[in-house]
DNA sequence: CTGCGATCTCGTAGTATCCGATATCGTAGA
DNA sequence: TCTACGATATCGGATACTACGAGATCGCAG
């Protein structure tokens, strides 16, 4: 199967389905939609974030963030509250159980990322990042 | 920017969702939505294909291509007929404008890798495509 | 203190996605 | 032949995602 080579946009939101299904699959103990773990994976560092930085991060746009954290919030797993500072931008920080939320998930990210990479060269997944960076930063 | 290397999955989803946006807005005029062009770039190379085997393609469930399917069927892209020799399976053929949407949609496809993938070296696209179908393929 | 840009939220609308149930068809087995 | 079982796709209903435009709040420059 897959004779032919296949386009890298098409392989690759095939990849961000399956990968995303698996990761919904196995943390579904945690009753979160695929938006709301890639959320707390990004929060996972634990540094603040602006409403914004995470829209960037997850690649959406900042309106549908809100409802995105809205629910996170209702949860308890972040806070919002305003940035000292700049009183407009919105921090965005976890909780206790949104850090063990965001523990749980980066567990899993990385099991699941073990598990596919494993046998795979160190040149071959620097490659990859090439492609990925270059596929993010590209513009119509 | 991406000062830490920054989790594979996570960088695969920002691509996901940056390209995706992309592609969107230059195929704007078509008026389709990012799950239908998907859908037509994944038909795009004429042959007939099941709902089973488009749904395994672009990576969501059968349930969720039929609505996909509806809609482009609606506007006279695909047509839905039983396939012969075994009557369960549905078969899913591109109409002339929707051949003609799908020549559109890859050169767009075509031309974003080509302007992303330019300075790239062979090995880190191979790498690529390496990485991305052991994530495709990764189990629970 | 006035205007302008930045940042976020809210309202609204259309899609996407899935689960469970159902209908149709193919195939193996009695 | 006919019956049971598996495969395939659709339908109904529910929830969530995503975006756009409008509005609110705030920082900053003059």
């Amino acid at each position: 199967m897959n004779a032919p080579p296949d386009s890298p946009l098409l392989a690759l939101q095939r990849a961000t389905h399956a990968t995303l299904h698996v990761l919904a699959t196995e943390l579904a103990d945690l009753g979160l939609t695929a938006a709301e773990i890639n959320a707390l994976a990004n929060l996972a560092d634990g540094r603040p974030h602006t409403a914004s930085e995470l829209a960037a991060a997850v690649g959406s746009r900042p309106t549908t963030l809100t409802s995105v954290v809205d629910r996170l919030e209702r949860r308890g797993h972040v806070t919002r509250g305003p940035r000292p500072g700049d009183r407009r931008a919105v921090q965005i920080e976890l909780t206790d159980s949104g850090r063990a939320a965001a523990v749980t998930i980066s567990e899993a990210v990385a099991g699941l990322e073990r598990r596919a990479l494993d046998g795979l060269s160190p040149a071959a997944v620097d490659g990859f990042h090439q492609v990925v960076r270059a596929l993010t930063e590209v513009r119509a």
